[in-house]
DNA sequence: GCAACGTGTCGGGGATAGTTGACATGTCGG
DNA sequence: CCGACATGTCAACTATCCCCGACACGTTGC
C-alpha cells in the first residue's frame, strides 16, 4: 500500500518532478522540458506519481496541470522516523569527539 | 549517489530487514528464517543493502551478522524536509477546522 | 473546417530486479 | 579428518522498469 511511494521516490527523476511541483501547479510540457529524456518518458513518470497518488492533474484546456499531492510523502517520514534516533545519536557522539579531541585552541 | 539509498528502500521486503536490523545485529540465517522467500532472495537484498551503505556485515566463525548502518538514510531525511510543511499545513488546517466545527461540548 | 498545438498511450527493445535450485567455500564438532 | 552447518554466489527464468518513436485524441486559433 504504502508500497507504491517508495516505488515512486526510487527514480531521481521522479523525485526532480516532485522538487518542481513544490514550487507550484505546472503543465506537462513545461515539466518535460526540464528533463533531458523524451516527453513520453516524462509523462510516464508522471503516471507513477498519479498511481502513488503523490500529485493530482487537472485538464485546463489543452494543457493540463499537474499539482503535488505531498501527503502520501508523510508515510516515508512515518517509517523514517524510528531510525531517527540512529544518525541523531551518531551526531551527539561527533559533537562529543570533536569537543574532546580538540578542547580549544 | 543518494540513489543507492531510495532505490534500496523501494522494495519491501529490504525495508523489513532493515527494521528488523533496528533491534540489533542478526546473522544472514536468522534473516532469512522470517521471510517467505527462499535464502538466496533474502541474501541478493542484503547485497543490495550493502552497496547502499545501509549494513554492515561482520563474519563470526561460520556466520555472518549483519548490522544497521543508519547513516545514509539521512539522505532520505533530507530529501524529505522540505515536503514537511506540506502535510504539517494541512494537519494544522484540520485542527482549526475541528476547533471551529466543534466548538466545546 | 482545418492546421497546429498539448498531451496521453501503445508497441517494442534494452536493462535491471526478483526469485529459485544447485553448487562452492569456509567453519565447527566429534 | 569428515560430516553437518552457515553462508555466498552462479545460471537461468520471469517480471518489471526505463526509454523511445509513432500514433490517437481533444483543444485552440484562424
Amino acid at each position: 500500500m504504502s508500497d507504491d511511494v517508495f516505488l515512486a521516490l526510487a527514480n531521481p527523476a521522479r523525485r526532480r518532478l516532485l522538487e518542481l511541483l513544490a514550487d507550484g501547479p505546472r503543465t506537462a510540457g513545461d515539466l518535460a522540458e526540464q528533463f533531458d529524456m523524451s516527453r513520453p518518458a516524462v509523462a510516464e513518470h508522471l503516471q507513477v506519481l498519479r498511481r502513488a497518488a503523490l500529485v493530482h492533474d487537472e485538464p485546463v484546456g489543452r494543457r493540463r496541470y499537474y499539482r503535488l499531492e505531498a501527503a502520501p510523502l508523510k508515510q516515508v517520514g512515518d517509517w523514517l522516523h524510528p531510525f531517527e534516533r540512529f544518525w541523531r545519536e551518531r551526531l551527539r557522539d561527533m559533537a562529543d569527539l570533536v569537543e574532546k579531541e580538540i578542547p580549544d585552541d
